[in-house]
DNA sequence: TATATTTGCAACCAATTGGTTTCATAAAAT
DNA sequence: ATTTTATGAAACCAATTGGTTGCAAATATA
């Protein structure tokens, strides 16, 4: 079973999980009520998310908390490292273009 | 049908297609030569990422050349925007514990 | 003109996904 | 001691996914 970061996120409802346990750990009766889906729903995502490191738990007692390993999201940054460098120079791209072509109004 | 850039990028081929037609535009042909699947595999990977905006084409006779739409990826580094503040704050390692005793506080 | 190349699309298929309901277990509350 | 609460796991299901093969259309080449 394919179990990376980006399958994980490819999710909306894991999407919002992310960003609520990331602010605080939260237990999944807590992160159900938020959504529109039963509590055994979210524990699926939970598990997915835990598979993959993107979620640490804390148990106490009979509740367990729930919280976002932040680390892990760098592994999606790093990838994108690559495109920012792209998207940073498309500035200087796009400029040069547009030289061009008042320069070429000018002759 | 869910069109959107973090479904587009679950899928590793979509990933290094992606990869490979950041640096130069391709056709379906070159790119399927680079993977071990179909070329209608590939087509239908290009279609996903066409309808959500990831890439544009330029017709060339009977060629269709790929390229990256490199800005949409912006939208994946502005989801990660938000936890990029924490894990660069370290906020991740002490102050998530200090949300979690607050929060057992909170009981 | 006839043939080869490049491509997208439709039909089909097995595997995966995200959801449900039902159940068992453990901890807290009564 | 009994009941309530919190949780994960299993069985099931419809929809989606990523792949295939077999077209048809359009462009290039002989």
């Amino acid at each position: 079973m394919r179990r990376d970061v980006f399958q994980a996120i490819a999710d909306p409802t894991r999407r919002a999980i992310i960003g609520l346990i990331a602010l605080q750990a939260m237990t999944p009766n807590a992160l159900a009520e938020r959504f529109d889906t039963s509590r055994q729903a979210v524990s699926k995502h939970l598990r997915i998310l835990t598979e993959c490191q993107l979620v640490k738990q804390e148990v106490r007692g009979r509740e367990i908390y729930y919280q976002l390993e932040v680390g892990k999201m760098k592994e999606i940054d790093k990838w994108l490292e690559q495109f920012r460098k792209i998207w940073e120079n498309r500035f200087s791209e796009l400029d040069n273009v547009l030289l061009t072509l008042k320069n070429r109004e000018n002759e």
